[in-house]
DNA sequence: TATTGTTATACTCTATAACTATA
DNA sequence: TATAGTTATAGAGTATAACAATA
């Protein structure tokens, strides 16, 4: 509407919708047995830190917002990490309530090697069975599907 | 590697499945608190239903193997929808171990008329922020998405 | 009174292990 | 012995509710 390529040819949303919620399901799926198998950073666990590693120092809320979870879930989370000293906390002088997260060199290390299984096993995939082409389309679509999450 | 498009062009595969981690991962907690605001049928229970659409009947090993899942994990699902009619089984006359499941005129009802909260939600979400040139290439994200899921 | 964070508890989805029935 | 399916149990990830501390 308002696109003078849709007449005719924009696809249906709610088809595309249906078919987001499938293809995203499976490769969770898909996602997580990996990293069952492998016994490393599970998922939300490497979302958080990525979060840190991308955006900087942050408190627990702050990160809890952005990967849309609630707080609660976000601080157990972040408990496994700190306890493997891959993040620390220092308190916030302005707010003695909060609590600013980041990074140790230990957590900067796991995201720069890349330590992460599934990412290992999703770059192989890729590498295998995709053009480059393909790989230019996915990765246009990563920044559309956050954007999606983030406006639904 | 043997397109010629990939001279410096080709993104890195390291980067891209690290943001289609993030991503992918991003959208499935988004579409479940969804799902769990509205209680209806749950994301697994509608992804079967929609693979016994697509597919025609099967049974619950083969639905466990496309959805990427343990034959114990697909019974539990299929024994929800079994017991509220969306779905139902017949012996299969060949092979008096496996049974056969088809979707029931009330199963067919609730993909067609697309009753699934989140698919809506979606929907609306791509309509009112996406142009239909995005909207192309989410749906052919998809494609690879499904592609990267079964060969991961 | 509102906000940040924690603790306790429960639910959903999936997994592994052990079992039954059929091949 | 191998395969299809079920039952029982456990674990990961997330949620809600209730609480403490600070603003």
């Amino acid at each position: 509407m308002g696109h003078d390529l849709d007449v005719g040819k924009g696809p249906d949303v709610v088809e595309v919708a249906d078919a987001l919620r499938v293809s995203v399901g499976l490769l969770r799926r898909r996602l997580r047995q990996i990293k069952a198998a492998e016994g490393e950073v599970t998922l939300p666990e490497s979302a958080a830190l990525a979060r840190l590693d991308r955006g900087g120092p942050a408190t627990p809320s702050e990160l809890a917002r952005l990967e849309q979870i609630s707080p609660q879930s976000m601080g157990a989370t972040l408990g496994g990490l700190e306890a493997r000293g891959l993040v620390a906390r220092r308190p916030d002088p302005k707010d003695g309530r909060r609590a600013v997260l980041y990074l140790t060199p230990a957590g900067q290390a796991v995201l720069r090697e890349r330590r992460s299984g599934s990412t290992q096993r999703i770059a192989q995939a890729l590498e295998a069975g995709f053009t480059s082409a393909e790989l230019r389309q996915l990765q246009a679509a990563t920044q559309l599907l956050e954007r999606l999450a983030e406006h639904i």
